[in-house]
DNA sequence: CTGTTAGCGCTTTCAC
DNA sequence: GTGAAAGCGCTAACAG
């Protein structure tokens, strides 16, 4: 029981005292225990040996102090309140949590005031790397760091093209939906689309629109409709084309929100999902996709492998090798019934 | 430019320098800067200018290694990828992040192995007290902590009486729902509840019945109907309850989710929500909510308060007056269209 | 191979 | 009020 001051009395077993047991000094002690050259065998085992019986835990803090590697990253979230970050997030703690790496999690509201004071408090605890987290895929301005700690974008790519980035391929994704309702038969393809000042929602439309080229097809309204991400736009759009284009056998919606919104006005509509119209979204959201009636087809943008190379490639750059540039991270499909070929078109 | 390693240069104004350029010793300048008694206010400002000047930052590990409060917070987390968790985060990191506290973010995900070793690390950082979320509402056997290190548990309340645990009041939740149709004159009600092996369910359920007693009413089913949480299972039920039951003039939905299913049910059968029956849901998560055809009136369980009233009781657990016990935090109605009173009803 | 000697940057007695 | 000195727990030279 030493004079520290209350509740100080954590992992009290120092280094020397584990020299002490051991019988050798501090230094050969820590040699030992970091696995240094040097150090004899016999001594090692001992040295190890009297740390277990001690439980001797080194300190976190006298290591950093002289060590300029703290094993701890930082995260910064433009928006924790969005869905999207999430299985990011998840992705990379998984990368990182598997080794000693520490997460410092800092989320900035999407508030430039809130970013630069975080970014400050991250880098006044010397963390090794900094993983940046948007809340749109359009891209993002690079953060300002006056010191060299590597950065690595995720989701939100940065504008700069020097700096890493991740971001999941939107327009492979409008391709992916648009090539698998061609092979199933579907020809008459409309897309109800979210909102056109997001990249994700631009992008989708791209592929789409290339994809159909490729087939010489093109979208039924003759172009795209920009509009909101949720199920009302889905409900509206979907009453208009099939109102106005009754021959319509497909519609490609936006996200989930606007396809399960597609659904619901067809179906009240008297239309048949996925007999007369088949209806496929994007984000392919658990809650949303499997408990449709029926079930919907969607493109999953493989957010948590993003999360997970991103983070990979961070730790990379900490250690040296950076692997810059902008990386589109493949998304793939998640086939369910609304996109079943109907009978009639099997033929 | 000393012989530091590549990257270490940040910071690099030491309280040396600050005292030098200052003409005091470190001694004083450490004094004046953290304001300490004892030191004559020129000398005080002249240091700070001083600091200001060398755009100094004191090192985060020298301090720690001598002050025992690191200023950090551990959050453990069982789930990640859980709706739940995210408002309460959000809450929390709004708590501490105001202040100068940063949060070490650890996902359990749901593994006890996991959990142990996350908890370890965290405490080798010395963090200075630990918010336990929980991936349900049910209660969960406390954390074994070899040191004494203030906890609090939110959402998943622990077992032991005497520790700090936040938690939604379901109960109340349930009171409020089942009050809210009596009030605006249903009489007729049904509950299609989630999984029965959620308190959160059963405390729902529990909170209907009382409030229903209490009006001499009791449910059209005689009990709820415990089942799953998703839409699917609203909707088989929902159809259910409206042929053994036609009379039913409301349904509680155990979850949006479960309630969006019995519209969508009541919808197709021809049941005209809420002028023939009204339904209300649980969460108010508002993707589910207010994009719904007709918009979902559901209750809140106001999580982001959740998290934030955890992290100030954490807060002041860290500073030693530790709020024990179990706090069930009010919840509240968020109503729309799917209750509105039918005009019927309204004489 | 091992121990001795110096610090890392800061706080804290305790004299002055 | 202020400063000299000691030390938090560890690692990194340099001798031996």
């Amino acid at each position: 029981m030493t004079s520290l001051p209350p509740g100080a009395d954590v992992s009290k077993a120092t280094l020397a005292d584990v020299a002490q047991a051991a019988g050798v000094s501090r230094a050969t002690a820590s040699k030992a225990l970091n696995n240094r050259v040097h150090v004899k065998l016999e001594t090692r085992l001992r040295v190890e040996a009297a740390a277990a019986a001690l439980d001797f835990t080194p300190n976190f803090f006298a290591k950093a102090l002289n060590s300029s590697r703290t094993n701890t990253i930082g995260m910064l979230t433009s928006d924790l309140d969005n869905r999207f970050v999430l299985p990011v997030l998840l992705g990379a703690e998984d990368a990182f949590g598997s080794g000693s790496l520490s997460v410092l999690l800092a989320d900035a509201r999407d508030d430039v005031m809130r970013e630069q004071l975080h970014i400050e408090t991250l880098l006044s605890r010397k963390v090794d790397g900094l993983l940046v987290v948007g809340r749109t895929t359009n891209p993002r301005s690079p953060v300002g760091l006056p010191v060299d700690v590597p950065v690595v974008y995720v989701y939100a790519p940065s504008t700069r093209e020097t700096d890493t980035s991740f971001t999941p391929d939107n327009v492979l994704a409008g391709r992916l939906a648009a090539r698998h309702l061609v092979e199933t038969g579907r020809r008459r393809i409309a897309l109800v689309n979210g909102e056109p000042s997001y990249a994700a929602a631009r992008d989708r439309a791209l592929g789409v629109t290339l994809e159909l080229r490729d087939h010489d097809l093109e979208l039924l309204s003759g172009d795209s409709l920009f509009g909101q991400w949720g199920e009302r736009w889905g409900r509206d759009c979907a009453r208009l084309i099939a109102q106005s284009h009754p021959e319509v056998d497909a519609i490609i919606g936006g996200s989930d929100h606007i396809a399960r919104g597609v659904i619901d006005s067809l179906t009240r509509l008297g239309r048949r999902v996925p007999d007369d119209v088949a209806v496929i979204g994007f984000d392919n959201w658990d809650v949303l996709v499997s408990e449709s009636e029926p079930p919907l087809s969607s493109v999953d943008m493989n957010l948590e492998h993003l999360g997970r190379v991103a983070a990979q490639a961070l730790v990379e750059a900490i250690g040296g090798a950076p692997r810059t540039g902008l990386h589109s991270e493949t998304v793939h499909l998640a086939l369910r019934e609304s996109t079943r070929p109907s009978v009639t078109d099997d033929h």
